[in-house]
DNA sequence: TATACTCCTG
DNA sequence: CAGGAGTATA
């Protein structure tokens, strides 16, 4: 009559090999319309305000901006002479559209050297760049003639606009260059090349003198709703075609997959065709799978169900040695460009390396009515943590979704400068010793791993210099966090036992109770971390095992432990590949 | 013997 | 969290 909390009573597909749950994450749709509207979603914004005259319905201007989209759109369908050319040959153009994609982010690190400043096209070098400007200019000759136009309208019409509409165009500030030019200082993220050419357009008109304030005011709004509009676009196409400025946000998102791709090609069959670009939701989930997956739900599910639950968790468990072998999917073959993309998440520099998570991490679905579980009275309900829990967020998923709508603002002035020794060849620093974010670090990745092997500690620490001095101060760094974890541990089951509890399967580890508090407040002092849902897997095996120990009066052989240790030290889940990043977690500090 | 772990202590 | 002692394993 055991209450069987439906926490535990999720899937039954417990025994999931992990290579199914890789196989699975892989087989993710990612269409390539999709991804490229994921990771460009943040230069959309203007369009809808470029199709919102609510006060102006001028039929020409309607053409007029008809006629400027059109040739943006031309120019963005164009062929890309200057990046295809720039690009290592080695891709294998299976869908042309990603392979594109894939390239220009491939080109990305060649950008690293900030162009000589000069006019507008030296960047594109190369055989792009004279059609590229020719593109502009015709813009900006459209540019003119609808201000031209517009200065008629106004001329004629003297109504003046409502005020609101002015202040909506404040709604450019996402785009600092859209601005006017004395905003514009204020770090827009756009090359020098690129700033270059907004200004030009911008200080296209000459201004007529002699104008109604109402005209004034209309034509004031006009032209920066235009040239806003025209500059955008302009922008965005300069950002497809010469580069994804370094530094950018979408960087992660899509430095990210280029991880992927590599061991895609290696290992990957049943991914099918079109796996390429930016699957940005896709991605983080795929990543999840190792950590939060096999063991969610699996290992709980299981004692619950069943009384011999330690061998079943020794069967579904994943050891942590070798996790690079686990999941091969998210398995860079370079480490190399795996630390490359370690550079990237760091460049968010917003305080929070990634970020504050949402609250719960499970990707399945906690049970709205997860009070009414709450098994035992040292796992005491938390109102305010639970009514987190409403909204249930992979965890990884969100750390990776959100990374690319970190706010661009910090971008250095210049796009292009921004990337001068921050981004991917800047080299990873090694390091001689552990510094605090070195023990951050372990401590989050604690929640993975317990038994960290040396290998595992090398292949996550890059940039750390390991000498076996280091290495053992590591190893002992986990040998504490064990320490701590296990008092924790014998400290709630022997609480539970002098509470009476009979049923050790009562005990479960959830996010509001005490003892996950306590464990939070060590490891993941911050809270910024979303804990993973198989470290409350493994803490409820290790209270309900030495709850069972000591209930059943086994402390009273001196190495009572023991047991408990060898079952809970192959309760390892694989580490988030991400954490393979030197600098991981980016902390507001740095070197 | 070297390494890694636990336990204890500061 | 580090250091040291004691122990286990290879």
């Amino acid at each position: 009559m055991d209450p069987n909390p439906s926490l535990l009573s999720s899937p039954s597909r417990a025994c999931a090999q992990p290579a199914e749950l890789c196989m699975e994450g892989r087989r993710n749709p990612s269409p390539c319309e999709q991804g490229r509207d994921s990771s460009f979603s943040w230069n959309q914004v203007p369009n809808s305000s470029l199709t919102d005259p609510d006060w102006f319905g001028d039929q020409q201007v309607q053409a007029k901006r008809a006629r400027v989209e059109t040739i943006i759109r031309g120019m963005c369908l164009s062929p890309n002479p200057l990046v295809l050319g720039s690009v290592r040959a080695r891709d294998s153009p299976s869908c042309p559209e990603k392979a594109r994609e894939r390239k220009r982010k491939q080109s990305l690190p060649m950008q690293q050297n900030p162009p000589k400043p000069g006019p507008a096209g030296t960047h594109g070098s190369k055989k792009g760049g004279p059609h590229v400007r020719e593109q502009l200019h015709m813009l900006k000759q459209q540019l003119r003639q609808l201000q031209e136009h517009i200065l008629q309208a106004a001329e004629s019409g003297n109504s003046a606009p409502g005020a609101h509409s002015a202040k909506q165009r404040n709604g450019y500030g996402r785009w600092p260059w859209t601005m006017d030019s004395d905003q514009q200082g204020s770090g827009g993220d756009l090359s020098g090349v690129e700033k270059h050419r907004v200004a030009e357009v911008e200080h296209q008109p000459e201004e007529p003198r002699s104008l109604s304030s109402g005209a004034r005011a209309l034509l004031e709004i006009l032209r920066k709703e235009l040239t806003g509009a025209v500059s955008q676009a302009v922008d965005a196409v300069l950002q497809k075609v010469l580069l994804d400025p370094p530094g950018h946000l979408t960087q992660l998102g899509q430095s990210f997959q280029e991880l992927v791709p590599e061991s895609r090609s290696e290992t990957s069959s049943e991914g099918g065709a079109c796996k390429d670009p930016l699957p940005l939701a896709a991605l983080p989930r795929r990543a999840q799978a190792p950590a939060g997956g096999p063991l969610g739900n699996v290992s709980l599910a299981k004692p619950l169900d069943s009384p011999g639950y330690p061998v079943s968790l020794r069967m579904i468990s994943t050891p942590c040695q070798g996790p690079t072998a686990k999941c091969p999917l998210t398995v860079p073959s370079h480490m190399q460009e795996n630390q490359m993309l370690s550079q990237l998440p760091g460049h968010g520099h917003t305080g929070h390396w990634s970020g504050r998570l949402p609250q719960d991490a499970s990707s399945q679905s906690h049970p709205p009515s997860e009070t009414a579980l709450r098994p035992w009275g040292a796992v005491k309900l938390r109102p305010s943590v639970l009514s987190q829990q409403q909204h249930p967020v992979p965890f990884t998923s969100t750390r990776l979704e959100k990374l690319p709508f970190l706010p661009s603002v910090k971008m250095e002035q210049g796009g292009l400068q921004a990337g001068t020794g921050v981004l991917p060849f800047a080299s990873v620093h090694i390091q001689e010793g552990l510094n605090p974010s070195h023990l951050k670090k372990a401590k989050l990745m604690f929640f993975f791993t317990r038994y960290p092997s040396s290998n595992l500690l090398k292949a996550y620490f890059p940039d750390v210099q390991f000498n076996r001095c280091i290495t053992s101060q590591m190893i002992k760094w986990f040998s504490n966090f064990r320490e701590f974890y296990y008092i924790q541990m014998e400290k709630f089951a022997r609480q539970a036992v002098s509470d009476g509890i009979k049923n050790p399967k009562m005990l479960l580890v959830l996010r509001d109770s005490e003892l996950f508090r306590a464990l939070n407040m060590h490891y993941n002092k911050g809270n910024d971390f979303e804990v993973p849902d198989c470290f409350l897997e493994v803490a409820s095996l290790t209270l309900q095992e030495f709850f069972r120990a000591v209930s059943a009066g086994k402390d009273s052989d001196p190495s009572w432990k023991k047991p408990i240790y060898k079952i809970i030290s192959k309760l390892d889940s694989d580490i988030p590949q991400i954490f393979k990043s030197s600098s991981y977690p980016q902390e507001p500090f740095r070197n």
